[in-house]
DNA sequence: GTCTATATTGCGATAGAC
DNA sequence: GTCTATCGCAATATAGAC
């Protein structure tokens, strides 16, 4: 568990049951499957996991460790929008990086697992803070109008770039959403954001 | 099926399982536990719809139907920055006035289901087309700025309002995202929007 | 239409040999 | 650490009595 090799079975768990996971939820896969799909026996999973509940935890704790960048936001320095734009573009890489994350995401705010609160809750609102940090930071600099709830400011603009990957599934064929429009796209979400809360 | 009473199986096994299935997703809920908080046999289950499945393609359909209201967007007159607040404002309604709607939606972005072709993915490009020609006649008449790209505009109106209620089992009490302050989120989402895309 | 009883299949977990 | 075999239980669906 501390030094692991690169192919043992307890990493092909984790590594194979990740798209499992993330394309049919908790409840749609089986252990059968999963043992499978990693070249593993199926005694595995209870052996390195002790049991499928364990196997999926370490596989959220893996994905949601890929937000904890996002808390360094609050270290660097920078004004505000610019702050915001680099949000934009490393939820916008890390979805581009990793396709399961999102999935993970809104699969436990939609049906939540014991994996909500220990794991998920608390990675969403690292996130929340940090923005919300930001936007205090851009009130206190007298950049931003004074009228608008920060709350509403920053859930409007990470609900912006997430719901945009969300719609994929159903709207892909409709509007063009390749990954070679992602840098127009935070450049319209930032104009659309920016000269709505700029003075 | 056509004159339907109001206290017959069928229909209870409808209202007894859209909770179910919201909060718990289509692999979650068995029909045991099903039947049981409809006060039905078992077996009606598949008298009725022929299966779980049916059941659940029956509850989509009374969901997603209430998304219909929107495409008449396109008929009434009005400019368009009154249809969208028209549109955050029935679609806030809507979530207030039935918890569950919000879950299906995203629940079957994530983990999709055959419905999702066949009810969830039209009802989807339907509201995103009313709002993309709602976009439109605001470009006709030289009202929004032609420099954004009318899909990631309107996607963007659309993940404001939806991601806030999506978001607020992790954020609820972090911030304050009671009814009560619904007017308050609908101004200032329309400020930020508005203020953005307005020449 | 509604019930009981059951058929069938799959699930997650583990005992015990190696 | 890995395997086979199996336990115990839950799943969905349905046959057939009433």
């Amino acid at each position: 568990m501390l030094t692991t090799p690169e192919n043992d079975s307890r990493s092909n768990l984790i590594a194979a049951s990740t798209p499992l996971f993330a394309e049919k939820g908790f409840n749609g896969v089986g252990v059968r499957e999963i043992a499978k799909a990693a070249g593993a026996n199926l005694s595995m999973i209870s052996y390195y996991f002790g049991g499928k509940e364990g196997l999926y935890a370490a596989v959220l704790n893996q994905q949601f460790d890929t937000l904890k960048p996002v808390l360094e936001l609050k270290e660097i320095d920078g004004d505000p929008m610019g702050k915001f734009e680099l949000y934009l573009r490393a939820t916008v890489a890390r979805y581009r990086m990793n396709p399961h994350l999102l999935r993970f995401y809104t699969g436990e705010l939609t049906n939540p697992t014991p994996c909500f609160e220990s794991i998920v809750k608390p990675a969403i609102l690292g996130v929340v803070q940090t923005l919300l940090d930001t936007f205090s930071m851009g009130v206190e600099q007298r950049r931003f109008r004074e009228a608008l709830n920060p709350a509403d400011a920053v859930l409007a603009l990470a609900g912006m770039i997430n719901f945009y990957f969300l719609l994929e599934p159903a709207t892909g064929e409709l509007v063009d959403q390749a990954p070679e429009r992602d840098e127009e796209l935070i450049r319209h979400i930032m104009e659309i954001f920016g000269k709505g809360i700029l003075r």
